[in-house]
DNA sequence: TGCCAGGCCGGGT
DNA sequence: ACCCGGCATGGC
């Protein structure tokens, strides 16, 4: 089972090469876009990105005293626009509180305590959370997705209703504790999920893991 | 034209 | 302990 993980890994990586994950510029502008990006294309979170940078709000001070009428609508792109600023609202406010809005402050804490933290803030869950350990704090955390259920549960290494806590732990119980490969790990199958899973048109005859 | 995208929450059973 | 509706835009 540890052998056949790493080597879909390997297939992986020498198909699709390096994916230089998460596409960002710093470590706040991972944490924005993992909260913008629950069930929503990359394509429409990079827009609401843009229209923050375009107007010099994408830090946590700036985006901290900007109104949530506003931010709803800068993000709006991005879909669920009234959500997400709140959501956004609710993870500055956890910033602020635990680590006066220091991202280097944040990144000191141990990985499961920040874990649990994260979870405690209302529109923060598994996924998103990891997400924000793992790619913007460098963490060696396991982000476990849709795709990543997906195609793991269909080569039959896990159940097709195995939970979140169950997959992410399957990984990091039979991988190296290395941020950098579950970095890469799970920005592979999502390229893979992209690419050959889609149910349009599934390419399951070229798949690189056949 | 409808379906889907790198989820999460709250209420109902 | 599950199951479901709501949240919304833009691309194919």
């Amino acid at each position: 089972m540890r052998r056949k993980l790493f080597i879909f890994y390997e297939k992986l990586y020498r198909y699709f090469g390096p994916q230089k994950w998460w596409p960002a510029e710093s470590p706040f502008e991972v944490m924005v876009g993992a909260i913008l990006t629950q069930n929503t294309n990359w394509g429409n979170v990079e827009k609401a990105i843009r229209n923050l940078k375009a107007k010099k709000v994408l830090n946590a001070q700036k985006l901290n005293q900007l109104s949530g009428k506003k931010l709803a609508l800068l993000i709006r792109p991005s879909g669920f626009y009234n959500l997400k600023s709140k959501r956004l609202k609710e993870f500055l406010k956890f910033l602020f509180s635990n680590y006066g809005g220091k991202i280097r402050k944040m990144a000191a804490a141990d990985a499961l305590s920040l874990r649990q933290a994260l979870l405690a803030v209302k529109g923060i869950g598994r996924e998103t959370a990891d997400s924000i350990l793992l790619y913007a704090l460098n963490k060696p955390i396991f982000v476990v997705d849709a795709y990543t259920k997906r195609i793991l549960s269909r080569h039959k290494l896990i159940s097709e209703d195995a939970t979140y806590d169950e997959v992410q732990s399957f990984f990091m119980r039979n991988l190296k504790n290395d941020a950098k490969l579950f970095n890469e790990y799970h920005a592979l199958l999502v390229k893979l999920g992209k690419e050959f899973c889609l149910k349009r048109r599934p390419r399951c005859e070229e798949c690189p893991l056949k």
